[in-house]
RNA sequence: GGCGCGGUGGCAGAGUGGCUAUGCAGCGGAUUGCAAAUCCGUGUACACCGGUUCGACUCCGGUCCGUGCCUCCA
């Protein structure tokens, strides 16, 4: 089986052959943290954590590196406002970070580095770079020189006239050429800052990418992920960066063979944005939605399509999952296959450039079959892929709300329950549905069965 | 303006040159004292206009509409 991956470098879909079929590398763009991750964050986090996932299935060993940017102006500025010291914002954030994308699900990459533990390899890399004549010093900054590299834009598809037109914002006057970017810049005493051959100073925004992940995976790895948004300016420049700095300017396949860009979140309809105010907080969401909910969520579609952010959307996939659970509860007697496999249907839809749509389809087709036929084979393998998709791992009564005997309010449910029993058996039906009623008032469901009537809490 | 992406049934969302997913919601039925849950049944939808083809929602061209990026935003 192979893996089909869109590659934004071919803009094709290609047929995925690894470097070393027997070690598959790849680096994602984690967050900077200075404050807390939005859905847009754990979409891209989610969708590499399933890749991964898929992966591993497929490999004997994938090593999935994904970065903590502690090091930016946005920091500088979040803590200029809040007065919190730079390492408390870092600190605090990476670790509301790591534990909210926990939550959906997100199992940890297996190298998380944070770039101010690289700041010498970023040193390492420019100094080549200058070295190479793609990067000169001017006023304490070390810029990458653009004209020098011919292939400059082609991830982006985008000529450099065009980089030169755009212009934006204000040149500074060190440049030397308009589109030029920042590989260091000096601090000023007050600010977080790095002794190096150019002085004192931080890095610029891409470099710490191409340092941590030649560091970690070596070059050149296998696959290159992020957020669309991310492909101009961002992975362009780590290209340059990383294919420049080792004498690759005519391969920009030196770097990543592979570059897969998730796309945007809007949250209704709208673009995320603070003037609008609708930044949508992991941290909040998990407060009310279990975190499989968002997870089925943010991959009902496919991880290059965009995706709206709904109350609607959440509530379906809340749907799909109860209606699962529902029927892993009602194979509680079956004992489950555990060496049960995916099956192949599941597995081709994923190998198809991660088309989680049309896995969760057959997913569908897989849970019916498995209710209908309640074969340990059959639940086996739906739990199995439930463990493949990061859902369906908690136990299906609890999901579901049922009571047990010993519950908090048990005792006066039971009572009402025992109450309504007697009321059916005397055929005072007027009776048995109002305490229905009055059960339904405090979120409890009643549901009769042949063994008896059940409880469970509504929601 | 440049470079992209997309317009599919009430909604979400895959996909394919002919056999027309899947989910959510709705409707009808079974079941139930009534419900809930479940099960069965039910929807020929692919922006518009041309073209290619025996045949297109799927390929090509054009039109309209929406949307992302264009220097620090995942």
């Amino acid at each position: 089986m192979t893996m089909k991956l869109q590659n934004t470098l071919t803009r094709s879909k290609d047929e995925f052959k690894p470097i070393d079929p027997d070690h598959v590398r790849l680096y994602a763009c984690g967050p900077t943290v200075y404050n807390y991750a939005h859905i847009g964050n754990a979409r891209m986090a989610v969708v590499f954590d399933q890749l991964v996932r898929v992966l591993r299935r497929m490999y004997p060993k994938v090593t999935y590196v994904s970065n903590i940017t502690d090091v930016d102006d946005k920091i500088m500025a979040a803590a200029a406002e809040t007065g919190e010291a730079i390492d408390a914002i870092t600190t605090k954030y990476t670790d509301i970070y790591n534990s909210d994308m926990a939550a959906l699900g997100v199992l940890p990459p297996d190298v998380q580095p944070r770039a101010t533990a690289h700041i010498g390899d970023m040193i390492t890399l420019i100094e080549k770079l200058i070295e190479r004549d793609h990067a000169y010093e001017a006023e304490g900054h070390v810029l990458f020189n653009v004209p020098s590299y011919e292939a400059y834009g082609n991830l982006s598809g985008r000529s450099r006239d065009e980089q030169v037109a755009g212009a934006r914002v204000d040149v500074a006057p060190y440049k030397k050429d308009a589109a030029d970017f920042v590989l260091w810049k000096p601090s000023s005493d007050d600010q977080p800052g790095w002794d190096s051959p150019w002085g004192r100073g931080r890095p610029g925004w891409h470099i710490e990418c191409s340092a941590m992940s030649e560091v970690h995976l070596g070059l050149p790895f296998d696959i290159h992920g992020g957020g669309a948004d991310l492909k101009f300016p961002h992975h362009e420049n780590e290209i340059a960066q990383s294919c420049c700095a080792h004498g690759h300017e005519n391969d920009l396949s030196a770097f990543s063979k592979y570059w897969v860009h998730n796309g945007f979140v809007t949250v209704e309809g709208d673009k995320m944005s603070k003037s609008i105010g609708n930044i949508t907080l992991v941290h909040d969401l998990i407060d009310y939605y279990d975190g499989e909910i968002l997870r089925l969520t943010l991959l009902s579609a496919h991880y290059s399509q965009p995706l709206d952010w709904s109350e609607k959307a959440i509530e379906q996939a809340k749907s799909l999952l109860d209606r699962l659970y529902g029927i892993v509860n009602g194979l509680s007697d079956v004992q489950a296959d555990d060496a049960a496999d995916i099956p192949a249907d599941v597995m081709d839809a994923l190998s198809d450039d991660l088309n989680t749509p049309k896995a969760l389809a057959a997913i569908n087709a897989l849970a019916k079959r498995a209710a209908a036929e309640r074969t340990p084979a059959l639940k086996g393998q739906l739990l199995a892929c439930g463990a493949l998709f990061g859902i369906l791992q908690k136990d299906a009564a609890e999901w579901l709300g049922y009571g047990q005997s010993g519950d908090a309010d048990s005792n006066a449910i039971d009572a009402l329950l025992a109450e309504r029993q007697q009321a059916r058996a005397d055929k005072n039906f007027a009776r048995a549905d109002e305490i229905r009623d009055e059960l339904d008032a405090m979120g409890i469901v009643i549901e009769d069965s042949p063994e008896g009537p059940k409880w469970r809490k509504a929601g």
